[in-house]
RNA sequence: GGCCUCGUGGUCAAGCGGUCAAGACACCGCCCUUUCACGGCGGUAACAGGAGUUCGAUUCUCCUCGAGGUCACCA
């Protein structure tokens, strides 16, 4: 049988990281058994509508690289693909349980039921719903319906006996029907409640495997109970594991750095996104790391995925974008890098092409996130207040004495330079440096920190020299003997 | 609280009765070096605890502990 999984996220803002993966997950098992993906999106609950949450599962998708062979916007023989608009296709699956007595009309509003909960609860118990409206009668129902009464339909688990279900990562788990609830089939509000949307739409469509969020994993059964009720045939559920914060934590998207959308603005790149959270709760059973989305296609198997949370490692994400960040072609980082350099006011700089070359060799190595760029650069579109302690460097022997004098014998020589460009400058400064016998490191310390105002830099002081010109780089090595000069 | 699930270094994670218990991130040290990175080399660090089963348990069973999930007219 042809493998058919679904995403199906509720649109109710940006998509969380744990989503994602599912997402992910569920896309790589359907390619790589030549099987289809689809997307569904459920909006059953209307009180949730959030405006333009279901483009952002879209756009989301898109970036991510996990395309859908069935959809809303694309479609298939299976739609609708949003569940308000396949309501009218849930009732009468209900109702056929209710003929066979699996499950039965209710009457007891809402308002009843939270002050039985509450109450109930309040003695410290758990509330059940106590069946009160099963035994109405057949006649009863039809009036009250008839009279316009608002109803919910009910499933009517057995008292007594087991429900089980075999789960892909899990095995198998069973529960006492006693424990569990008659659930809500039908909403007041002639919506079906997810528990139930889901069988009938997995079921209808076709799916042959689950792939969701562990939440589920206590209330399988009961789903099972309904596919058996129906005769129907039941799917794989593979339950994957939630994405901590912490040990005792889940990831939220109150985290600030949860959703896909966060990671991106922050500079991540999709392909390292993809990447790292494939590895979050899945092994390839080697010591492969890096994956393209075919590759993991190749790799991916449900005997890999993990049975405990894993926690999500923002060190982590870091160090495996910074690499997909080192192995980007010059050109490509550059490009992705020219808006954040242009946030840091380095626009004109930037746009210089003899500049190119140089921002690309200095700061793509140094790249671990594209929003750590303006931190780095900023002293290059001005330079900032700093002490003249900084001139002082053990290592390179360099101290403000022997920086002034430095600058001293180098500002008129670099004045002099016919040609204002790396190579001259490298030629000019290594080349007194070792015609005076000196350290490189004593010639460019202080050459460096009067350019900067910065211990740390990316690049060196013939780096920063170009980058800056002659202009900008004479004022800044002049101010920086003048703080000298009372030395 | 009832029920379900999970438990290998700080983190991800391999292992599926016999291993000196992989690897990666992070951390530390050394090298390279024009600061910082990059790169290279090396290092610290784990089977939650207790009973069994077995010639032998990280691996199988039970208990304890810890953590998570679930008990909605939310998904």
């Amino acid at each position: 049988m042809k493998v058919r999984t679904r995403f199906a996220p509720s649109p109710t803002g940006f998509m969380h990281v744990g989503n994602l993966r599912t997402a992910l997950y569920a896309w790589l098992w359907a390619k790589k058994n030549d099987g289809v993906f689809m997307l569904r999106i459920e909006d059953t609950d209307q009180a949730r509508f959030v405006e333009g949450a279901e483009e952002m599962v879209y756009k989301t998708l898109r970036t991510a690289g996990l395309t859908w062979d069935e959809g809303p916007d694309v479609g298939g023989e299976y739609g609708p693909y949003v569940q308000s608009q396949r309501k009218d296709m849930y009732l009468p699956y209900a109702k056929q349980l209710v003929e066979m007595g699996k499950a039965y009309y209710c009457f007891c509003t809402k308002e009843e039921l939270d002050e039985r909960r509450a109450a109930v609860e309040a003695e410290g118990g758990t509330f059940k719903y106590d069946k009160h409206c099963l035994s109405l009668s057949k006649e009863e129902v039809e009036r009250r319906i008839a009279a316009g009464e608002p109803y919910v339909i009910r499933q009517n688990v057995p008292t007594e006996g087991k429900a089980d279900f075999d789960d892909a990562i899990f095995g198998h788990i069973e529960v006492d029907c006693s424990e569990l609830d008659d659930m809500i089939l039908i909403k007041a509000d002639g919506m079906p409640t997810y528990n139930f949307a889901n069988v009938i739409d997995d079921h209808t469509m076709g799916v042959t495997h689950v792939l969701r969020g562990m939440e589920y994993l206590s209330s399988t059964p009961k789903y099972n109970l309904l596919y058996d009720a129906f005769g129907w045939e039941k799917p794989t559920y593979v339950h994957l594991t939630t994405i901590m914060r912490d040990a005792t934590h889940k990831l939220s998207k109150r985290d600030g750095d949860a959703t896909f959308e966060d990671l991106v603005n922050l500079g991540y790149l999709p392909e390292a996104i993809i990447n790292y959270l494939a590895l979050v709760g899945w092994s390839p059973g080697d010591e492969r790391e890096f994956f393209t989305l075919d590759e993991l296609k190749e790799a991916f198997s449900l005997e890999g995925l993990s049975k405990s949370p894993a926690i999500f490692d923002h060190n982590k994400l870091r160090w495996m974008n910074a690499e997909y960040i080192r192995r980007m072609d010059g050109k490509a980082y550059f490009e992705k890098a020219l808006p954040w350099l242009c946030r840091a006011g380095l626009g004109e700089m930037a746009a210089k092409p003899e500049n190119e070359e140089i921002f690309i060799r200095i700061l793509q190595p140094r790249t671990e996130v594209f929003s750590d760029i303006a931190n780095v650069v900023d002293f290059l579109a001005e330079l900032g207040e700093y002490d003249i302690e900084l001139f002082t460097n053990k290592k390179s022997k360099t101290n403000p004495e022997v920086s002034k004098a430095v600058l001293e014998s180098v500002i008129p020589l670099m004045e002099a330079l016919p040609d204002w460009n790396e190579t001259a400058l490298h030629d000019l400064l290594i080349g007194y440096a070792e015609a005076n016998g000196m350290k490189n490191g004593t010639l460019l310390w202080p050459v460096r920190i009067a350019m900067s105002g910065r211990t740390v830099t990316p690049g060196g002081a013939i780096e920063i020299a170009a980058l800056l010109g002659r202009g900008e780089a004479l004022r800044r090595l002049k101010l920086g003997l003048d703080k000298l000069a009372a030395v």
